[in-house]
DNA sequence: GCCAACGTTGGC
DNA sequence: GCCAACGTTGGC
């Protein structure tokens, strides 16, 4: 039995929302063209969890859980010329990007906003209050992990 | 729509 | 390696 990490990741409601990963029920983490959150997505292993984030709405807040089911996958659209995410510099010997693939648990009946996040934790507990903060992906300790399970409450 | 806080690019 | 210019993120 070995412990597992958790992470909290940003996704935009209008691009891709908790309703949209709920009706796939899987969905592969594509799309992510920043090095510091890909090599954070490197470090996650099967089975760890991952708060789901909405971001850039009214308001932001953390709405649902997601379960790593995949790991160390290329991310395709790098190779897809019609892709917006299409990156002529990355080649196929060598990947530049890849992507795990994350599987939906359920929507937390008690979403915490940022506002609330700001309010309970600090830059060391939650990366995401840190002024500035524009990472996608970023890791969330233990401590606080537990802590925001039993604040968002039971899957609605 | 504004803009602060980044990250990236490319000339030198 | 430095840094100015530019592009992006994302809260407000």
């Amino acid at each position: 039995m070995t412990d597992i990490s958790y992470w909290l990741m940003k996704s935009e409601p209008d691009v891709y929302g908790i309703d949209d990963l709920k009706k796939e029920g899987k969905t592969i983490w594509d799309g992510i063209r920043n090095y510091q959150a890909r090599n954070f997505m490197r470090k996650m292993e099967l089975n760890d969890l991952a708060f789901f984030y909405h971001s850039n709405c009214k308001p932001p807040k953390i709405v649902g859980l997601m379960k790593v089911t995949k790991k160390s996958l290329i991310d395709p659209t790098q190779f897809d010329t019609q892709s917006k995410y299409f990156d002529p510099k990355s080649l196929k010997e060598s990947p530049r990007w890849d992507c795990v693939e994350l599987s939906y648990l359920g929507q937390f009946n008690n979403p915490l906003s940022l506002k609330e996040l700001k309010d309970f934790y600090s830059a060391e507990d939650l990366l995401l209050v840190r002024k500035g903060n524009r990472l996608s992906i970023i890791p969330v300790p233990e401590m606080t992990a537990k802590d925001l399970l039993n604040r968002l409450g039971k899957f609605s």
